[in-house]
DNA sequence: ATGAAAGCGCTAACAG
DNA sequence: CTGTTAGCGCTTTCAT
């Protein structure tokens, strides 16, 4: 394995002192050495096809130019395109991402961070926040840069970028009383989590301002956001005997739970009930029926948590921002208006 | 920022050498030192909760356990699976994954692995290769261990995990021939890929295998495997006026385009046409109609290659290997007996 | 403007 | 068995 050129070996050639490479090699430092030097050393680290070693600069400076982006579970389809677009815009800054996926649990979740903390990283973009998560906590107590994606937490002010749940409840609720649906149900998601408790008490309080009388017992938080909780609530829904013509759900994957559920009992969607989802992860408009749904800009939740991460590795201090990015209602085949009067 | 103890901490409190310190945290020496001292050793690192620094160890020893995965499209869902299923392997002997996402683009790569390189990775695992991959053959020469992933190389012999796709193939066709199908089309993707080149030449020799006779003027390798190439693709077979009543492609999302293509047609499938794909991507079986198609078990996949990896780490001179892992058939809506004799 | 020297945290060859 | 010493590649005082 040919070992690759270092710093020294740059000095050799150029017949000058390592630490007058290293000036020149650092853009901050460069101007304390002459320039013709400074052309003559960048001209041989060229040749040589000098790369400084991130590694070793980092032993010595504690800054390693790596994120660590912690996600509960790539093969939910709406983390790959954070993922992606916070990895190219880390990328695109001279940084590299350490990808870990916690499947969810909090033991491996601490592991994880004290690894990458062990490894020095410069900051950690979390997706797998709990409104009351410990390990947030940890990382707020040591003082290492994290942003939130996707999901906060309700005690600290942290750095996050998440949807405005407000709004997607909002749009979709209306959505479905300007179809005339008045028997409306909902299946949330976890508590514990940001988004599940936002999306719940945004639909009280939209429910409220519309004027719209919600039946408490058609409003049912699952247990999680997954197909199987979906179809299983949606089961108890239909079991209990009240009468409803739409379910407005807090996540796509509940929404795919009910399709199932539906269909094992020979009801249909959007004829006998209307169904929206909330996050438009990718193809659910080819699914039978499409799904009307909330569409959460993922791509621009990547982006904008690796900004945010990106600005306050630079500055500590940066105000701590917390950014609500506006969902949109895609509206499919998956709601009508509600057949004949109930 | 609380500064994280290091081993000379642990020797001020042992009393002992750091080099003592280090032989005992490192399993490998830790026999070297008196059972009594590494017992004690031991205990006030745990009490300080010390962590070696990997990238410091790493600096000394040349080996940081770290390993670059490279994608070209994380949200292409094939992907997912196969990095999530990778890391934790990764994760679990240890290691930690830095990913990038090339967007497919050569130069992109090149930057990506030269940077992994200057950060001292132990290996690669790529899922980007082309039949005839430059960048492949760089790792080579330099000696650095990569597997490949889901795709793999004409030249060398490289390790490699990929799918059998002789054998989807085959499935695909038979299945096919045995619903009645005898016009067959068939969509591939670029032949600058091991599965483009591979599936296509697989269904020639099937064909041939089973004395099935192929209008070769049905026989289009699209441009890329994506929707629209599998869109336009089946547009210009239909237009061509040539009868066929069933497309086998080569990959869900020329598929997912050929539904595109029917119904902007007025056509359906599979009343008109018969489809199947290849993959089994994530919510094929959701869509309408649900996907005939070839799984490929792309965890396994993942771990696989991973566990491929490590063995070389280990063993630079472990044998090379190529595995193929065995797809299976599962047949869904989107094949149906050919309508009426033609 | 440049060189000398020390050190980031850790390991390894060499003594003893 | 354990301490000493040197050094991985780089940066950063401190001199000059």
């Amino acid at each position: 394995m040919k070992t690759r050129s270092n710093i020294k070996d740059i000095a050799r050639l150029a017949g000058v002192h390592p630490s007058t490479v290293s000036r020149v090699l650092n853009p901050a430092t460069r101007s304390m050495v002459s320039e013709a030097l400074a052309v003559e050393v960048l001209r041989i680290a060229d040749e040589l096809g000098y790369r400084r070693n991130p590694l070793a600069s980092g032993l010595r400076t504690r800054k390693t130019f790596t994120v660590g982006i912690i996600i509960p579970d790539l093969t939910n389809p709406v983390f790959p395109p954070i993922v992606r677009s916070a990895e190219q815009t880390l990328d695109g800054a001279g940084y590299i991402a350490i990808l870990a996926d916690s499947g969810s649990r909090e033991r491996s979740e601490r592991e994880i961070i004290e690894n990458m903390r062990a490894r020095d990283v410069d900051g950690l973009i979390l997706a797998t926040a709990m409104r009351r998560d410990p390990v947030v906590d940890t990382c707020i107590e040591q003082g290492i840069p994290i942003v939130l994606v996707n999901r906060t937490v309700s005690r600290h002010h942290v750095p996050a970028v998440v949807n405005d749940d407000e709004l997607g409840i909002e749009l979709a609720l209306k959505h479905l009383v300007e179809l005339g649906h008045e028997h409306i149900a909902y299946i949330g998601g976890p508590q514990s989590t940001s988004t599940g408790y936002g999306r719940y008490h945004a639909l009280l309080e939209n429910a409220e301002k519309l004027g719209l009388e919600l039946d408490n017992e058609l409003l049912i938080n699952a247990p999680a956001f997954s197909e199987t909780a979906g179809a299983e609530t949606l089961n108890g829904l239909l079991d209990s005997g009240k009468a409803f013509t739409a379910v407005l759900t807090a996540n796509d994957l509940l929404a795919l739970g009910c399709y199932d559920a539906l269909r094992a009992r020979g009801l249909s969607c959007p004829e006998d009930i209307s169904i929206t989802g909330f996050n438009d992860m990718p193809y659910v408009d080819r699914m039978d029926p499409p799904l009307t749904t909330l569409h959460i800009p993922h791509d621009a939740l990547g982006v904008k948590a690796a900004q945010l991460l990106l600005a306050r590795i630079e500055n500590p201090n940066a105000p701590i921002e917390e950014l609500r990015l506006a969902p949109e209602l895609i509206v499919r085949g998956s709601t009508a208006r509600p057949t004949i009067a109930s």
